[in-house]
RNA sequence: GGCAGGAUAGCUCAGGGGUAGAGCGGAGGAUUCAUAAGCCUUAGGUCCGGAGUUCAAAUCUCCGUCCUGCUACCA
């Protein structure tokens, strides 16, 4: 089973291009996966407790729970138009995720891992957090990114970190895998190094932060994101449900492979504090998921001209250049959106998002070099053949070689794959599809349908091009879903919707396969001056 | 301040001790099966700066500069 996760995403506000990323990538992931044969589970979902949610929902004068299933809305929505397939989703203020969390509290509080503390100090309550004096300015006030800040004496939970830095720094140290990319890792044992000594304020006070799950042992208190949020990769996944629950079995999903999330959250809260929570609930070294660590999207400045210049700068809602997935879809296509997401930029890097770029990589890889292939390669077949293709004994060097350049591929495109490096796995079927553009050229059908002495020949190019397109088809289909199923549909061939990589070689269209009028499958975008 | 990442063609980036690479964009050409797509040719670079190691440095080492992120502010 491959079991993989992302983030889920905080409910206030509009998803983004950044949340959109991060779930495309996993949803290429997972549908990769599939292609390879494996059994695959993806849970993604919301995370729709806190003050911040608590204060949006006053503000707009209704109340936390109608706030955020409207929210949520925003967020099932634009990844139904990016055409996600998930098969869990996850909400913290699900009943069921509400019961794990509270077992698992009860259980650690009884194990003595939870105790209270009282803690006098100046408190953030936009960043939801104590201060100290080290986020003092130099005339003792507090800086304006923290807000209004107010004295307060509070008893609060804390979970005893500190039994586990220990371990945790062991097993950082002999898990390579741990992390992914492997340069992450520094900032990982830096943090412990930090984190040492300190244990981890887990509640909050109900007089202060009434919208979450409530601690079993307090009634007082309410959880804090850590052990709210972050449970949802257990709670959702089937850890300790109830019996004749719709959840999955746990022990077939666990240890998730890989945790995918942003570079933002990968320390603390991933690396230290989930890893700890997993292992202070009991699980063992070999059950602990890697961290799938991307990098962000920010914005590529323009000229005033609208000319290239170097250069990018922060997404923000103060600098107005907030990118919205949906309106993206809706103007370019989901295709052309999600294939840009995962070609444009090295996993675990940062990208400069640029509409050109996008609009760029769409016209050159998917409509000039596979759907005008495609196109060509049906019409000629429609025009020559009768729409058939056609036995032929005919071979010779260069078709040879466009075969072998398919193992080529494969290996290349394998290898990448498992790394999660999409990119260069791209890169290596755009290659593939030029190689057989160039094959035709080198033969000009168009020249020698006109020779009748030369119908094999003919023939065998044709089931070159077509062949080559159907490989295409599948290769790509983990990343442009819908399209892929387009160009298999006017190929006549389904049955390669369900093929699997170790199936993969030359000769996946039988001979005899009459294909289907040829329609653009990647329309050009013409943008408008 | 510490740690990490980056600086290579107009743009986005690969590469990495031995003649500087790809895609896009630019210029030119031969074509017409095709989505004015495809193919061929071509121009463009002090590989951030400086020093060192070496027969040889874009690559390794050191010292800087600039950008990004995390993190910490002690005498």
């Amino acid at each position: 089973m491959f079991y993989l996760t992302t983030a889920i995403d905080y409910t206030n506000g509009a998803p983004h291009i950044g949340h959109a990323y991060e779930k495309v990538l996993a949803d290429v992931i997972a549908r990769y996966r599939r292609l390879r044969g494996d059994d695959v589970y993806y849970l993604t979902g919301v995370d729709q407790h806190g003050q911040k949610v608590q204060q949006t929902a006053e503000k707009d004068g209704v109340n936390p729970a109608t706030y955020v299933k409207r929210v949520t809305k925003g967020f099932t929505h634009a990844w139904e138009k990016l055409g996600l397939d998930y098969d869990g989703w996850a909400e913290t203020t699900n009943p069921l995720h509400k019961e794990c969390v509270q077992g698992i509290l009860q259980r650690l509080f009884d194990e003595g891992q939870i105790y209270k503390q009282r803690y006098t100090g100046f408190y953030s309550i936009r960043q939801e957090q104590f201060l100290t004096d080290k986020e003092r300015n130099d005339d003792g006030t507090f800086a304006e990114e923290w807000g209004e800040v107010e004295e307060r004496d509070e008893e609060n939970y804390y979970f005893k970190l500190s039994d586990h830095i220990g371990w945790l720094k062991q097993y950082v140290e002999s898990h390579e895998d741990f992390v992914i990319p492997a340069f992450r890792k520094a900032d990982v044992v830096n943090a412990i190094e930090r984190a040492e000594g300190t244990d981890l304020c887990i509640s909050r006070p109900k007089e202060r932060l009434r919208w979450g799950i409530e601690l079993p042992f307090d009634t007082d208190f309410v959880t804090f994101v850590w052990f709210d949020a972050l449970i949802n990769y257990i709670s959702f996944a089937g850890y300790n449900k109830a019996e004749g629950s719709d959840l999955p079995d746990f022990d077939q999903l666990w240890p998730a492979q890989i945790h995918i999330i942003g570079k933002d959250i990968l320390v603390p809260s991933h690396s230290i504090y989930w890893t700890c929570m997993l292992h202070a609930i009991g699980f063992s070294n070999d059950q602990i998921p890697s961290l799938l660590v991307h990098g962000w999207w920010n914005i590529k400045k323009k000229a005033d001209d609208g000319a290239a210049v170097a250069g990018s700068e922060k997404m923000s809602k103060s600098l107005g250049n907030v990118v919205d997935p949906v309106a993206l879809v809706d103007t370019f296509g989901q295709d052309a959106v999600r294939y840009y997401l995962v070609r444009d930029i090295h996993t675990g890097r940062d990208s400069d998002y640029d509409m050109d770029r996008l609009v760029g990589l769409f016209n050159s890889e998917l409509a000039n070099n596979l759907g005008n292939l495609c196109n060509r390669a049906l019409n000629m077949t429609k025009r020559y053949s009768g729409g058939i293709t056609v036995a032929s004994d005919y071979d010779d060097e260069t078709s040879q070689q466009l075969r072998a350049s398919l193992d080529t591929v494969l290996e290349k495109y394998r290898r990448h794959m498992d790394k999660y490096e999409i990119s260069f796995a791209l890169e290596a079927v755009i290659e593939f599809i030029s190689g057989t553009n160039v094959y035709a050229e080198q033969h000009k059908p168009w020249e020698i349908a006109k020779d009748e002495t030369k119908t094999d020949e003919l023939n065998t190019v044709l089931n070159h091009m077509v062949e080559a397109v159907a490989l295409a088809s599948v290769l790509l289909k983990p990343v442009i879903p819908s399209a892929c199923k387009r160009i298999q549909t006017q190929l006549n061939a389904e049955h390669l919707g369900t093929i699997l990589l170790d199936d993969l070689k030359w000769g996946i269209l039988p001979i005899g396969q009459e294909v289907a009028k040829p329609k653009p499958v990647f329309p050009r975008i013409q943008l408008e001056e």
